[in-house]
DNA sequence: GCCGTTTCCCTACCGTTGGTACAGTTTCCG
DNA sequence: CGGAAACTGTACCAACGGTAGGGAAACGGC
């Protein structure tokens, strides 16, 4: 069990650099097994086709997504005991973290699935849905505890606000991506950062 | 001369239909010219090779996109004396066009090639830098004037902020696609013009 | 109405890729 | 030691991107 699921996680470590620099056309299963050191039918022993691939590769994906996000915040939440304030600095956390990658974000996975839509099963756009919901669930209730100590300067939809956090880095990912600017997504982040702060900041003191 | 460019149009449609639903490699050529009604060779009469389809693809769209945003924001600048004013209008009036889609927005190409970054030769990276670099020079233009007129309430750098316009409507569209919700993408554009007002809104006034 | 260019069609072929089938073998673990 | 898990090897298939080359309509200009 421990072996199979080791060469397991090569494939898909394999298979995730791939597909985030090629898409998932472009990831050939030669291609695969010959970084990995597995024969073909070694690979068809842990995934039935291309698309069972995917879907591990996706899961193991927003998994990771999530652990990294948990991390973060509440690690935010701990130093400060503010919600706005822990709010703004896990974005700052985020945002330094981003910096970090040399070769800026790599992709994401939920993005490469959007736009390939029709070419994968309704398992896949269903992970690819909750993963969406989970990141809307997570920021609206830090937006929901923020409302509960400030007011907005104006009236703005929970769930659409918690939404931008994800629009953001969603589309940063792409603006670095077709800029060749790695530094533009934490950028954008701190932006964002920005307007949250002046929605938040009591008017007229 | 007429007609082999209303064939070419003709394959270039399919292509983009197939493009943004599938991904590059989910597009066959067989597919294009059963859609067409022409033949391989045919095919590559027009185009030598996918590359030079995904070339001729993505020029013709980032054209199409620029003068949809020349209509609405020229078309705004009219209506609204102020720049700000302008500005403001131009993303309602872009947040309803996108409202009125009815299977919401089909796809940015230009996401779509940074997804399969690897996959494209330069020449085509480098069409969708000199897209994204025009977008930051519309949207720029278009917050110095503001800037002429309203100082904004947090120091922003003018690049960034017009990145922003980007990165949401790249960002709003997966995320429609990811949630299946059209309606997130012009929700998301008037969440970004309630920022942009509460920028420049006079403070303390 | 002729001529050449543009715009295709037809046929045949090639290498790569995703995938199937299935028999045999090694590795690990209880 | 035995049996399951984790592979290997070989052979095969259809679909796809692409090449090669020989035609044939259709169109425009003179």
């Amino acid at each position: 069990m421990r072996k199979g699921e080791e060469t397991r996680a090569k494939i898909l470590d394999a298979a995730e650099i791939s597909v985030l620099a090629k898409g998932f056309g472009g990831t050939s299963i030669d291609e695969l097994i010959a970084e990995t050191g597995i024969t073909k039918s070694g690979f068809f022993y842990h995934f039935r086709d291309k698309n069972e691939l995917a879907k591990a590769l996706l899961e193991r994906y927003v998994e990771n997504d999530e652990r990294i996000y948990d991390e973060i915040f509440s690690r935010a939440r701990e130093l400060a005991d503010d919600p706005l304030q822990a709010f703004l600095l896990g974005l700052k956390l985020l945002s330094e973290l981003l910096s970090d990658l040399p070769n800026g974000h790599p992709g994401c996975l939920v993005a490469v699935v959007c736009s390939h839509e029709r070419a994968f099963d309704r398992d896949i756009q269903e992970i690819n849905r909750q993963a969406a919901l989970m990141w809307r669930r997570r920021f609206g209730a830090m937006f929901r505890d923020i409302m509960r100590v400030y007011r907005p300067r104006e009236p703005l939809d929970v769930d659409q606000l918690a939404d931008m956090v994800s629009t953001v880095i969603e589309g940063g990912i792409i603006l670095s991506k077709a800029l060749k600017e790695p530094k533009n997504l934490p950028e954008q982040l701190l932006v964002f950062r920005t307007f949250v702060r002046l929605l938040f900041q009591p008017s007229a003191a």
